[in-house]
RNA sequence: GGAAAGGUGGCUGAGCUGGUCUAAGGCGCACGAUUGGAAAUCGUGUGUGGGCUAACACCCACCGAGGGUUCGAAUCCCUCCCUUUCCGCCA
């Protein structure tokens, strides 16, 4: 969430910011500011009446040891509480209405952000390699996939569910040769710590990276209990360092993680309904930095070059865009989206999402560091990025490799994560 | 899942028959004194969030979380979470 005193102090500010997510927040901001104001105000009354109990609790004793009577100090000690605990059940009720706002209200978009209505406005920075070029008909994934028996969709359809997938034999191998090859990539040349992290996380968890309070109907919670399925491994990476204060010299604290991940989907029906594009359940490395704020753009150019390597490396034709603010995640307040070339879509289609969320989730989840100089905790800067999507990798090596007869090429760089094996035929 | 014991500041550890707790003592850390320098010693300070401030000062909250009892709760009661040990189950 944002900070409810730069809101405060310079509201203006953050309603023109907010204009360039092409949606008007001026209402939400105003009603914050005015809220904050009556809280403020009630905030003072309630301190007040508990310092006339603090001091008049120690009178007391001090009374009865005397030998007198405090009965009239506690007759004004019962009408104070009485009071006081009108004014705190008064002040949690503004707090709930102003958190209810602020939690509502996106991340401040970076002055770089153009302006934009949706992912069409979307700027190209750069590319890399020309878009597959066949003499041949190309056939779409879950085609080759089907035709070579490694993916399955109908049986995972019988035993679970729509937007569900099957691996076989080298499909299955090559998934998870992907997922091996980035975590290698990543821990071993780019310098983040491999994380291995619980799929399920509670409720406080979701909050601190931002899936909830808004965004509650897009993941699937455990019957029972209060915790959901991960929709990244963000979540609980992110939240690994909740409420803590970091070493400011370890800073930035770098990640990489590989997890399931789970998405409800809900609203994308109809939406990529065949092939590994759009699944409830697919596979994913992520990258998490937590930075000094002083360096995180710095930060989140070089995490996603990180994550762009790993398609340089496996020869994957692919272009950077940058979001726009109409395209800009809630918590964000600068992205760029790696898209891969995918030959059935005859289009580039994101495969990995860089975000530097500056303080915006670090004030939710409490992740701090000690300012070197003040001596004081300040909070950190958060960024994340997939590095990258698994399944839309298997996706694009299937398309952009495949050969006339049928079969696919692996590239050079999964050849020893897929014991040898060059084609899958 | 059952039983028991616990959760106190950066760490350790007392308090837990309600009011000198404004959370002792120790360790650590910072600064100062002492010293040629250091160790040792002595002294002072040492959290987080919020309110009000130009700032200092001052005030409020925080003893796992949330409620309750009371004039007053670290202390008593209730619910939940977590940790440890034992039992059960299990990869």
């Amino acid at each position: 969430m944002l900070d409810i005193k730069r809101i405060r102090e310079n509201p203006g500010e953050i309603k023109e910011k907010l204009k360039v997510r092409n949606k008007d927040y001026d209402g939400a901001v105003d009603a914050i500011v005015a809220l904050d104001r009556d809280r403020r105000a009630l905030i003072a009354r309630g301190d007040a009446i508990k310092a006339r109990q603090n001091t008049a609790s120690k009178e007391i004793p001090q009374i009865k040891k005397a030998g007198g009577d405090p009965a009239a100090l506690m007759a004004e000690m019962k009408t104070l509480a009485d009071e006081g605990k009108g004014i705190d059940a008064e002040l949690a009720a503004l707090e709930e209405q102003q958190n209810t706002l602020l939690y509502a209200i996106p991340n401040a978009p970076d002055g770089s952000v153009p302006a934009g209505a949706d992912s069409e406005a979307n700027p190209e920075i750069r590319r890399f390699g020309t878009p597959t070029a066949f003499d041949f008909a190309p056939k779409p994934h879950w085609e080759i996939g089907a035709a070579l028996g490694i993916l399955d969709p109908e049986r995972a359809a019988k035993v679970t569910g729509a937007r569900f997938h099957f691996y076989k034999g080298l499909g299955a191998r090559l998934e998870r040769a992907i997922w091996n090859f980035y975590l290698d990539l990543h821990s071993t040349e780019h310098g983040y710590t491999e994380i291995f992290p619980p799929y399920m996380a509670n409720r406080a968890s979701m909050t601190g990276t931002g899936q909830l309070p808004k965004f509650e109907e897009d993941m699937f919670k455990l019957e029972g209990l209060d915790y959901f399925l991960i929709p990244t491994a963000e979540v609980p990476v992110t939240n690994y360092h909740r409420d803590e204060i970091l070493d400011a010299a370890a800073l930035p604290v770098k990640y990489c993680a590989y997890s399931a991940c789970f998405r409800a989907e809900a609203g994308s029906a109809g939406r990529d309904t065949r092939g590994l594009i759009r699944q409830h359940q697919f596979n994913k490395v992520e990258l998490v930095k937590f930075s000094h704020p002083d360096t995180s753009y710095d930060e989140l150019e070089r995490l996603t070059h990180d994550a762009e390597t790993a398609l340089q490396k496996l020869g994957l034709p692919y272009r950077v865009v940058q979001l726009c603010g109409g395209d800009l995640g809630f918590c964000s307040a600068k992205t760029y989206d790696i898209e891969v070339w995918l030959p059935s879509y005859g289009r580039y289609a994101e495969i990995s999402s860089c975000s530097n969320y500056e303080d915006f989730q670090a004030r939710r989840a409490n992740i701090r560091f000690r300012d070197a100089e003040t001596g004081k905790p300040r909070l950190v800067h958060t960024l994340n990025g997939s590095g990258l999507a698994v399944g839309r990798t298997t996706a694009a090596i299937l398309e952009n490799f495949q050969n006339a007869d049928g079969s696919v090429r692996v590239p050079e760089a999964l050849v020893p994560y897929m014991g040898g094996v060059r084609e899958i035929r």
